[in-house]
DNA sequence: CTGAAAGCGCTAACAA
DNA sequence: TTGTTAGCGCTTTCAG
């Protein structure tokens, strides 16, 4: 490997000019020719690790993801991109693949990288994870999920729900569905449910529950059971991709959507576009996300994280597709 | 910033003891245990960067990707970090955006970075980064794309052609329609055509071309056009996005499919598993690739880059759905 | 404009 | 088992 020194060697000139020349640039013409051209045979690198051990910081962010194939999350991290490449940050990526083990391993390596910060994709947060973030000295800012005292991205899964209810409500409905998941996923368990039943029991709307899985296969398969079986006019589905599997069960029974049955998810997937009718949804703000979060660590970067909000919230809207319709 | 020097003054022991202690731990039991306490109390963290400065060249290999929210490089990344992750080996992922440009300033980052190896997604390659490739000491590993003298991994597109080629004629189709893309794409645009039309042509069936895009929503217009005017009984999509924009047009024209028209796509995305019925198509093999790229890696990270193959070929299988039938 | 020298945090001989 | 020493590749004073 061809070092600062084999060139300064090359060029007989020092090492410090031959950092100056690479830097700033403020040498000599002469020598600036010389350099120039002995690079080029080269085929010259700084190592990139010399220069930040010196630095005593990397100007990297750590990233940490759930998984590589989750649309939601590489849609946040087209966003983040966005303004790091614009900002001339190096993203340093790392893939938690769902395992809270590896998440806090994830952690402690990027901490030995000495990133300026980490920006975490949380699922869960259990104790012992609670205590890493909180101890640790790099700031840590979480996307999805809140904690107490440490900034947190979230989206406004509970106004969601109340979005889509009204929505079923104007359009005349009164016999609501909503096929839900495990209430120990917050955001998704809960939080729509919640906002769900509120606005639909204020307006004297009945509504019935059935909960399923996240997977699309999964819920067609429970759909083709509860289908035949329901008095509602009209489905909330908790994601896109329960609205889909619905969907498919509602094509195969030749429930005709929306003439028979109205349907909605939350989400804004592309997928919801891939059906026929489209599907009504609410879109959240995944690249927004990623802009958002990443512009709030350069400021942390900047600043250090003092004057910075614990909390905040992106807000959601409505997408009204072909799937829902008047009763 | 507490470092290892820190700690070994703390302890009253020398940097080298703090050293081992870290590494392989044959140090006393009291010194161990000493050491056990004030590394948890200060939560002390090596630096990754010093650690890999002495190693002269990190453990890390570069991934260089087309864009985070591809679902196929995705799902390739979950079968390169299967591989990296039992074998230990961290890896640094960068994102072109499409970008040639991008691309390259990628490529020479991660070179800086001094990483093992590099796995480049190609989608374009021009002569002045088949040139860069070439002349890399880095090894960089192709996916996607092949070039001469560099190892490359590759689907196989042609393959792939004649095999829905076949399927169609087998059902008794004969009246053709192979919706594709530009030809500046080889693999999709080029060999998956190339390959449909030499097995159509030598069973005597005819064959309609018609170009379109690769977004769901152009192939969908474009549909909506040529559906009511084409004579064909088989509709041959050139990638499953395409293939599920034509059949939202379908949909859209109450052209029924299977029994109106058979349509099939190729990739094996799940969004064609999203619609009813499901889209016969040909299976990529993307996680496997993943696999099989970073097992290569591995090797040449042991062995270096003699002998190794410059072409390594996928093979692709039909997957049969509901959305094609007997004429 | 240039060079000498010190040091970033860590590892690895080599002695003791 | 431990400490001493040198050095990884680079940057950065400080003199010249």
């Amino acid at each position: 490997m061809v070092t600062l020194n084999d060139i300064a060697k090359m060029a007989n000139v020092s090492k410090s000019t031959v950092s100056r020349y690479l830097n700033n640039g403020s040498v000599s013409q002469k020598t600036k020719e010389k350099l120039d051209k002995i690079v080029q045979e080269t085929g010259y690198q700084p190592n990139a690790m010399a220069q930040s051990l010196k630095a005593t910081k990397s100007s990297m962010v750590g990233v940490i993801i759930p998984r590589y194939d989750s649309p939601s999350t590489n849609q946040v991290l087209q966003g983040i991109d966005s303004v790091a490449y614009e900002k001339d940050i190096q993203l340093m990526i790392t893939n938690a693949n769902l395992d809270l083990e590896r998440t806090k391993k994830n952690i402690s390596l990027l901490q030995r990288q000495k990133v300026g910060a980490i920006i975490l994709f949380a699922t869960e947060i259990d104790d012992e994870l609670a205590n890493q973030i909180k101890s640790s000295k790099m700031p840590i800012l979480l996307v999805g999920q809140k904690l107490e005292n440490s900034p947190s991205f979230i989206y406004q899964d509970y106004e969601a729900g109340k979005i889509i209810a009204q929505h079923a409500i104007d359009k005349g409905h009164r016999k609501l569905l909503f096929v839900g998941v495990t209430e120990s996923d917050y955001a998704v368990g809960v939080l729509r449910k919640k906002g769900f039943y509120d606005v639909a029991e204020r307006n004297g709307a009945s509504v019935e529950f059935i909960e399923t899985g996240f997977s699309r296969s999964y819920s067609y398969e429970k759909a083709l059971e509860f289908l035949p079986k329901t008095a509602a006019t009209y489905i909330a589905a908790a994601t896109d991709h329960i609205a889909i599997g619905i969907s498919n069960a509602s094509a195969e029974l030749k429930i005709s959507i929306p003439d028979e049955l109205s349907l909605s998810g939350f989400g804004g997937y592309s997928v919801t576009q891939n059906v026929f009718p489209h599907i009504t949804t609410v879109n959240y703000p995944f690249y927004k996300m990623g802009e958002t979060v990443m512009k709030k660590v350069v400021q942390v970067l900047n600043q250090g994280t003092e004057n910075i909000d614990d909390l905040t919230e992106l807000q959601v809207d409505l997408n009204i597709q072909g799937s829902t319709n008047k009763i």
